[in-house]
DNA sequence: GATGAATGAGGCTTCATTCAT
DNA sequence: TATGAATGAAGCCTCATTCAT
């Protein structure tokens, strides 16, 4: 009931779940083959994670943190306009460098089962939430609520990404157009 | 000279399982969960539907035409942004209506589950696609995939859809401001 | 609940029993494959036979009368060999022009679920036990037991039949060998 | 490092499939009522055997393994007559024994379920097609099958198993006479 | 009588989780 | 702690039989 040892197997886990989910789907994934899949035995799993639901969570948290970590570089003091097309940019990279890791994060999503407490806003959301809330006054956009232009990056990103990996060659069309969607939309006229 | 096979049943099994598989979730939402919802004996399900597969595509089959019906008076004639904007507002008159419906067709195109001949285009998707494609070539975008333009409406729709049932108050402001986002970024200044 | 009508819908439904049970064994078949073949609907089954069980009963019973009838010129006045041997050719005759009849009457006597009036010894049945009885009482053979007499011809003859539709070219020898090993271990020094 | 598969629970599966196919034959037991009989859970069953076919191709193996371990004094280097006569009175002795097992055996090969591999021939029956084609070459019957007198002995075994389970107080009489129906036959003037 | 939809009891199998080793 | 066998509750689907038409 102590830590448990290894964090590498926890590691080895996570990513084997990250593999097993997107080529089963979450609730098709039995938690046999992902502790295959991660060279340990079954019941480790459960010495590591309480019960499928708390992997789930688990993987959630980590997979949000990972992409907060890969904004290192976030430009705090640029204009709203450069702080959103940061985030945008690295949206889509992260996309095309590791598609699986966001569509496991949109199923985790998807399946309503993640704990309140995972649900916590992180670093990239707070920062988008700043700066549309910025353009929004600044325009006067009274009623245009800051919390549905961050769900519309978020689903733009995503369907962005999921065009671009099937069409790698329309990626620099597509990350401008879907920008310009977003930002038009915002600021526009 | 036999009871004929009910077309009421079938529509109870269908609408069944709407109201479970927005419950539970399409995966895991067991069939005696919808023959029992439907008021029917487990295996009454399987006189309509071979399996849950079949019913799956049975049911997305209908949700398509469904809305499909629900756009009878499409303006055929009306300018491009006209005829867009007439998909948007259906589209999220829709979402407002049953959102449930929405959703469970979202689930239904994210199962991977889904025949080949049940993907067929709608008159919908068809609509938006020449639409877009009018747009993009009067304006000499000559990169901007139409295809990709399809996908935004659709989960641009789908994230106002469910802010709007979250935060009922802002229906009018994120319905310009949804349509403002895809609009301007198609035609954009 | 007066005799059913048509003697030729019993028939169909008996032919297609034999079809069905041959090809997929009597416990693999359901009912439904059954009166699909016979072209009835699958309640109509049940007007002829009370359930599975009555029909295995009936086409048993069928089979047997069938048999029986294909000894007409049984040679009443031969000697014990001749008659011996004009069950054993006739036998191998029916095996060669319809194997599956015999096949699934052996299926059904395998089943263990035949009524015991239906097991009431045949025609056949009697005089091969007749005839065996004569030729172990003239040899002085008293512990002989005849009634295992009468098993080994019918395996006999239906091993012979088996390897005769797998070897054709066999038949002929087959045959002769087969009577010798009954009937030499019979008469035999 | 773990509960190692346990061989005993394993052959405790076995046997109880023996009584239950023996019981209510083969397709008709389930594999809960086999798992009940080996005083395991349901799932137990399965970590053992893949599936029910996997059990009985499992269970054929084992029962053909069991005969011909039966048979370790097998007179390697006695007459083809001698050789014929150990195999046919070892059957019996078994089949006096343990007539369910055989029975099972006759049962799982009737299914048409078992695997090629699982039909490998087995020593027993090279044996006695050794044995036979000795005789039947010694002699001349140049067009007399061996493989068709292997069929003859394997049938003519069972039935007078059968037979002197029904009727022990026929066994001697049995015993000689049925061998003696397949040697005069074969070597028979 | 004929039809085939309706029924619901099982059957085989999977799987999250527990527990002996 | 790590292992993987053991567990048994479901899940999907089949099928003999009944019953409305």
């Amino acid at each position: 009931m102590s830590r448990p040892r290894s964090e590498d197997k926890r590691k080895a886990i996570l990513e084997a779940a990250i593999r097993v989910f997107t080529e089963q789907g979450i609730t098709n994934a039995p938690t046999s083959a992902i502790s295959r899949a991660a060279g340990v035995a079954e019941g480790t799993l459960f010495t590591y994670f309480r019960s499928k639901n708390d992997l789930m969570n688990g993987l959630y948290f980590e997979l949000r943190q990972e992409f907060n970590r890969s904004l290192t570089d976030f430009p705090h003091h640029g204009s709203a306009r450069t702080r959103l097309r940061y985030v945008w940019d690295r949206y889509l990279d992260l996309g095309k460098a590791c598609p699986e890791r966001l569509k496991v994060l949109a199923q985790l999503r998807a399946t309503g089962k993640l704990f309140k407490e995972s649900e916590q806003p992180t670093f990239v959301f707070v920062e988008v939430l700043n700066a549309t809330r910025e353009v929004v006054r600044g325009r006067g956009l009274h009623d245009a609520p800051p919390e549905y232009l961050v769900l519309a990056l978020r689903s733009l990103a995503e369907i962005t990404i999921e065009f671009i990996n099937a069409h790698p060659e329309s990626e620099m069309a597509c990350r401008e157009l879907g920008f310009r969607l977003l930002w038009s939309g915002l600021a526009g006229k």
